[in-house]
DNA sequence: CCCTGATTCGC
DNA sequence: GCGAATCAGG
């Protein structure tokens, strides 16, 4: 081959990954967390990217899970069934996150309204999400088990956590 | 208004 | 191929 690149060889041993961008490991994560029934956000937040960037994999890889909000409207609102605590995957996707694995026993409790209590029942290590609306007559605390150091408990923690769109990046 | 997912389109 | 921008539904 008489052409040889004056920029050296690029397809040598690159010394620094620069962008590593989905790599397998990624992918399986994705995969995992889609099959899981975890919400494109939330996938996007336990990897480490963007909400689109999930998406357009998963449209690239053709996983989609109903083709249009259609299916996955119409499968969200069977859900929620009386009887089983059903636990959605908040509680999951915030145990694999908090605890990276460690089949932790549930100890944390998932949102369960039958500790409820009032505010005078409130203590340090309860949950101080509210339930209902302030004021009124039927208003209590979800009172569940709060971790240390936090107001709620897992699942509300979660929900009080939650990088909102309004909330930007400081810069400048 | 907020959220969700899916496609489009420039890089 | 990648992801932000944009679109579309609830």
């Amino acid at each position: 081959m008489p052409v040889l690149s004056p920029t050296s060889s690029p397809t040598a041993s690159s010394p620094t990954a620069s962008s590593p961008t989905w790599t397998n490991e990624r992918i399986e994560l994705l995969k995992q967390h889609f099959e899981a029934g975890l919400t494109c956000s939330e996938i996007a937040a336990d990897i480490g990217v963007s909400r689109n960037a999930v998406i357009g994999k998963l449209s690239r890889l053709n996983l989609t899970r109903g083709r249009t909000s259609d299916e996955r409207k119409l499968e969200r609102s069977l859900a929620p069934r009386r009887g089983t605590r059903a636990v959605p995957r908040l509680q999951y996707e915030m145990l694999a996150t908090i605890y990276g694995d460690t089949d932790t026993p549930v100890v944390a409790g998932p949102i369960d309204d039958a500790n409820r209590c009032s505010l005078l029942e409130l203590s340090e290590n309860r949950c101080r999400w509210p339930i209902s609306t302030p004021g009124a007559d039927d208003f209590c605390f979800c009172g569940n088990t709060a971790p240390d150091g936090q107001p709620y408990c897992v699942g509300h923690s979660r929900l009080a956590y939650r990088p909102n769109s309004r909330a930007r990046v400081m810069r400048g």
